[in-house]
DNA sequence: AGTAGGATAATCT
DNA sequence: GATTATCCTACTG
């Protein structure tokens, strides 16, 4: 049967194709994602926008092989790899050819736990705490099993490999905080980092970097 | 508790 | 050839 996409029949997930990528971010949290084995409830997210305004987009500079599904329709996952050993992921949301997503940072486990726990293990075979589990976004997208196979994925549809569900508690909007955005060269003043206020698994802010002057 | 340095490769200029 | 929406380990105090 046909896939019940953004909008329309599916009313419980219209706002991630509204044109505001930051009620969207805001509206993630709490929200579980489920992969593999894992779920998580998200408890950090990043609002990116696309093409023009935000430098710190992938999209910002237009469409390229590796932004291609962030044109796409919302509800579909993005992920990209990066330095030189990491997946992260994101929501695109938005209307087509908006090219906003958002980047999921942190979580907490809240099931398959022991899983997350095997995926978390460090070549030197240090296993994470469960606070740590999935405070961070390549650490969420590891403990998740997540990586480029998955680029794509049709988040909405039950059938999927990478799920999204709705919040399962309520998520008060005074319990939402923000911020600048972690590590991002371009745009760090604007302040589209969103938390889930007193969370455990909220990854701790780290300024960014100096480049050079 | 806080920070410095290394790992490691796709992507884009 | 430079940059990167990061994580881990080891060090200092």
């Amino acid at each position: 049967m046909a896939v019940s996409k953004v909008g329309r029949s599916n009313d419980k997930w219209r706002f991630l194709s509204g044109t505001d990528v930051e009620s969207a971010a805001r509206s993630l949290l709490g929200c579980r994602v489920s992969a593999y084995g894992v779920t998580v409830r998200l408890t950090e997210v990043e609002a990116y926008s696309g093409v023009g305004d935000d430098p710190a987009s992938h999209a910002h500079r237009g469409r390229t092989p590796r932004n291609t599904v962030m044109f796409g329709p919302a509800g579909v996952l993005y992920v990209y790899f990066t330095y030189g050993m990491h997946w992260c992921m994101n929501v695109v949301t938005g209307p087509v050819g908006r090219a906003s997503a958002v980047l999921l940072r942190a979580g907490e486990v809240v099931d398959g736990i022991d899983t997350a726990r095997a995926r978390r293990t460090s070549r030197a075979g240090v296993v994470s705490t469960d606070r740590d589990l999935a405070r961070g976004p390549a650490r969420l997208t590891m403990a998740l099993g997540v990586t480029g196979v998955d680029y794509g994925a049709e988040l909405l549809d039950a059938s999927s490999a990478v799920t999204l569900l709705p919040r399962v508690e309520a998520v008060p909007d005074s319990s939402i905080r923000n911020g600048p955005r972690v590590g991002v060269a371009g745009g760090a003043d604007i302040p589209w980092r969103y938390w889930i206020d007193g969370e455990r698994s909220v990854s701790p802010y780290r300024p960014r970097v100096l480049r050079k002057q």
